[in-house]
DNA sequence: CGACGATTTGACAATGATCAAGATGTGTGG
DNA sequence: CCACACATCTTGATCATTGTCAAATCGTCG
C-alpha cells in the first residue's frame, strides 16, 4: 500500500518539489482539526492517532494508522482537516501538496486507484470502529481492540505474531470510548483469567486466545 | 449530489444498458453483507439503513442514507458488500453495474470527482457516527441523533425545519448502540422536559432546542 | 372488535463513571 | 548509580447509568 514505492526518481524529478520527508517526535502535533493546509501525508514509520473533538470538548480517537497509511486525504477535496493528527511514536512521514499529487495522478493513472483503495481502507476501518469498538460491553470491545492491535502487529512484521503492543491506557480508553479506569480493570480481569500475559517489555502482552 | 442528474440521455444511449431503476417496498433487502454483485446504487427517493453484523451475531446500523446518496461503492474495488442494505420506506434506487460506471467515468472525468466526494461523505459521516453517536451517555447521544435527523430532514426539503421524523425505536436504538427500552426512556424524559413535542403524526416530533 | 406488533413503564441486576488513594514506572539530575 | 519528582497505572468505594426481563399500554390494520 505504500503510495510512492512504485515511482522511480525519474518520475518525480521534473516536478517542482513540494514533497517533504518529515520526522516527528513522539506525541507531536501534525495538524489540528479545522486546519486547511492542502497537504496529504503518507506514513513511512511509526503510528499516529486521529482524534475528533466535539463542540462540547470531548475527544475520541477515531483511527489508528501505521506504516503505509495515507491520511489527511480530505485535503484532496479542498476540505479542512476533520481530525487532529498526533504521533504515537517517533514518526517518519512523507508530506505532499495536493496540487502535486493531483498532477502525479494525471500522469500515472494507476495512482488514482491506489488512492481510492486507501479511501476505502479508511471507510472499512471506520465501520469496524463503529460495529466492533463502539458496540457492546467494554469487555467485549476491549477484546476486539486487542485482536485489532494483534492484526496490526501481525501485518507490521509479516508474521503471525501472538502479541499485542499496548499504547497508553489513556489512548486505548479513548479508542473504546470508555474511561482509563474501566479499561485498566478490564485488562486486569483478562490477566487474572490468563487470557493476557505480560512480557518483560511491560507494554507487550501475550495472548492466549480462543478469541471472543 | 445526485449522480447522474447532469448526464443527458445522449450521454447514455450508446451504452449497453445495465442500469436499472428499481422500486422496493418498506423493509426490503437490497443486498446482504458478503454479497459480491458488482453493482452500486444511487437513491432517488426514500431511505435505507446499512447494517453490519459481527461474528457473534450482534447488529449495528452504521449508516442512514437518503436521496442522492451513492452506496455499495466498495463494489467499485471489486469487494463484496461490507453491509446489509435494507429499505426504511418505499424506495426508488438506480442500480448500475460497476463496469458500466467505470466506462462512464472514463468518458466523463468529472464523474470521478463526484464519486470521490460521495466516498468522502461516507467517511465523514462514519467519523461522526463514532465521535457523536457512539461516545458519551445515551442521553447526549440521543440528542446528537435527533439533531442529525433534523439536519437530514432539513436538507431533504431545503428549508430549515424544526421537526424530526422518527424511525422505529428499534432502529434508533441500533443506531446508538443501545437498547430499545433505554432509548424509549430517554425520549420520554425529553418529552417531560419539553424539549421534544409529539405532533399529530406520531412519528414526527417538534424540537424546542437550545441544542448544545 | 380483536389480534398483533410496537412502545412504555417498572423492578432489579449488571455495568460503567467518578473521585480518591496508593502503587508502579520512567526520566532526570546529582 | 541512586534518589527524587512526575506521570501512568491500579485498586477501592460509591453512585449513576444502562441492560434485561416482564407486564401493561397503545396503535394499526384487517
Amino acid at each position: 500500500m505504500m503510495l510512492f514505492s512504485e515511482l522511480k526518481d525519474s518520475d518525480i524529478d521534473h516536478i517542482l518539489k513540494p514533497i517533504n520527508n518529515l520526522r516527528y517526535a513522539e506525541n507531536a502535533l501534525l495538524y489540528s482539526q479545522g486546519d486547511q493546509e492542502n497537504k496529504v501525508y503518507s506514513i513511512r514509520k511509526g503510528y499516529i492517532k486521529l482524534i475528533q473533538t466535539q463542540s462540547n470538548g470531548s475527544l475520541r480517537i477515531v483511527r489508528l494508522l501505521g506504516p503505509g497509511a495515507l491520511f489527511g486525504i480530505e485535503a484532496l477535496l479542498d476540505k479542512p482537516h476533520r481530525h487532529t493528527a498526533i504521533s504515537l511514536q517517533e514518526l517518519d512521514v512523507c508530506r505532499i501538496n495536493t496540487a502535486t499529487l493531483k498532477q502525479l495522478e494525471r500522469e500515472k493513472p494507476w495512482l488514482n486507484d491506489k488512492i481510492l483503495s486507501h479511501w476505502e481502507q479508511h471507510l472499512s476501518t471506520a465501520d469496524r470502529w463503529i460495529s466492533e469498538l463502539s458496540s457492546g460491553s467494554v469487555r467485549s470491545r476491549s477484546l476486539k481492540l486487542l485482536t485489532y492491535l494483534k492484526e496490526v502487529e501481525t501485518d507490521r512484521n509479516g508474521i503471525e505474531t501472538n502479541t499485542v503492543r499496548f499504547f497508553s491506557h489513556e489512548d486505548m480508553a479513548s479508542i473504546l470510548g470508555t474511561s482509563r479506569e474501566t479499561f485498566s480493570r478490564t485488562v486486569s480481569e483478562l490477566k487474572d483469567k490468563g487470557i493476557l500475559i505480560q512480557t518483560n517489555d511491560k507494554h507487550i502482552y501475550q495472548f492466549s486466545l480462543p478469541i471472543e
